[in-house]
DNA sequence: TATGAATGAGTGTTCATTCAT
DNA sequence: CATGAATGAACACTCATTCAT
């Protein structure tokens, strides 16, 4: 049996990500693992410490399978943009409903609310788009700092497109937008 | 008092601007207006109701200014794109504190909670697809249908760029973000 | 159009009747007289005034059709108890719910919290037992005081029948007590 | 603590019984027990639940000593019959105000409004009818079944008798009524 | 490690009543 | 006579957190 505090993790991940973070109660995650409420406690000092190690943990998901992964590999950069594209789209493709970009929601919801939250998020969008830019100057020639902007459209383009599918839960549309980036990449190699 | 419950419309917004629909309590609302509890209820039925309440004004702002504004006039498609993004801008420019876009922020809060609340936001983006569509076809020569893809693509552009805006609290990324967008306008009216 | 004070009136004694004291506000009052708020108040003083008004109503209406009417007929004294007993059924026969005795009911609902409510409850069962004592005097020439006992246990039956309609919503089993009751009468004289 | 438990059922039973459902909140029941809020909604999920285990308590009381215990003993049925009017009336004669029947009032104040509440009330009348028509089946020869009006109408005296006890609050009328009741008992015993 | 009883502030909502117009 | 805006206490219910076992 998996370990009780991975259990917690794992449950509070799932309810913060399809309901929120004001939107689950710690009763709702100890339904989910069947554990005990002292559990949580002895675990995690409180709600919000529960959810920055959440947070730790996509970072670490998106650090170990597209900072240090798809986009470190020594494939051509223009593989690796597109293959980071397939990625996220995999994740949602297999969904019946569309909850959009756990991290964009966690942005949106707490950074405004929480410095704690919002640096910890910041930084991720930060090491992702230089990630990005290093992947760009390959295949522009340009300095990464000169890619850096473009890097930037290229995540906004991203998390607004999960935002779009969460509203309006076409799949196709996420597509379709992906696609265009794709094309967009290869107009950028082209040069 | 009419001024009342337009009182009570105004702080929800505000509120729920700042600090999300589940993280505002009536009491906040209250506390801003200096009114009774019962006021609310006497106005609006319910917290939902007047949040939807609140959609619909920015539903009706958004149709006035930008469907029916900006993106409707006689000028030409490509000043009518700018013009929609430095409205956009302005709107946040002027800020101490980068909230993101009220819309957007609704959309990833409450769209996968209650189906009252997604409906008329994802009304509002396809209604808007579609208006930035037609200034694509002025542009382009193609047809409307056949600039939805592109349109959709400006939107998720724009609103990803307000999420990333909350997280980074740096408004020349925004900036220089919405510049990369315009750049794009003109190449498309290019060719 | 009848008077705005009468219109209220009727409201509270059919909402009191339907949904009880406490369950009944004086909004759903109003919504059902489509009347002012101030009306309320300006025609009672309160909702227990109103109450009482509703109370004073039946006693009123019993006292109209049954004290001084059915039971102070010429007639016999056997036909005046079963008229009583048809009164009483005819008024629940017509209803497609069942609510028991509006009298009875508020009784139970409020003497227990009131004294003014209780009161005139009690005046009016002891008044209408009085009443039967005397019908029962000239069936079985006994004095009145002889007879209150009898009384009583008549309006017991009567009062215990309709509670029992209430929870079992079975015209018949009233109609079979209030059988049994007639048959218990025609005995009685019969002595 | 198990305790805890027992004890906000107990004070809701008893402030229901005093003061009606509606009439009975939450802190009510708590200021009673002097635990806190959230212990109550720990043990029951609503108000509405912890009044259906008040309900269900009275259920299993009168099944244990009435159902199960009096009017199941080997004696004569017409002592049975005697002992079920001793043991409803001793209850309230130690008390100093008379709240009538807790399962009748319920039967009042709830059975319009909610079939959750309605139905098990029901159930109890019904079974009691029938435990007492087999009582009188024993005392008459006749078919349980033929007994069922009776049985109806001997539930209906006792129920009407605490309704004007709780008006009335006169015990002696109490008693006297059960007396009558007892000796019609033993006339149907003779036949 | 683990349980779950206990707390109390807080949430959304209802309501009788008042009062300016 | 009549309207309906305004008040604030009370209501049922939720929740993060604590702590004895």
């Amino acid at each position: 049996m998996r370990n009780t505090k991975e259990k917690i993790l794992t449950a509070t991940e799932q309810l913060i990500y399809k309901k929120g973070y004001t939107g689950t109660s710690i009763n709702d995650i100890l339904d989910e693992t069947g554990t005990g409420k002292g559990q949580f406690y002895y675990y995690f000092g409180s709600k919000k410490e529960a959810s920055l190690a959440v947070i730790d943990n996509h970072v670490k998901i998106w650090q170990k399978h597209l900072l240090n992964g798809i986009l470190s590999r020594d494939e051509s950069p223009l593989a690796n943009l597109k293959e980071m594209l397939d990625w996220i789209y995999s994740d949602h493709a297999q969904k019946k409903i569309y909850y959009g970009c756990p991290v964009g929601n966690l942005v949106i919801e707490l950074s405004a609310l929480d410095e704690d939250f919002r640096k910890p998020l910041e930084q991720l969008f930060s090491d992702l788009q230089k990630k990005i830019a290093e992947n760009l100057s390959a295949l522009t020639g340009l300095l990464v700092k000169q890619n850096l902007p473009a890097a930037h459209a290229i995540i906004a383009q991203i998390q607004g497109s999960l935002l779009l599918l969460k509203v309006t839960q076409d799949l196709n549309a996420l597509e379709s937008n992906f696609d265009l980036l794709k094309t967009s990449f290869e107009k950028v190699g082209e040069k």
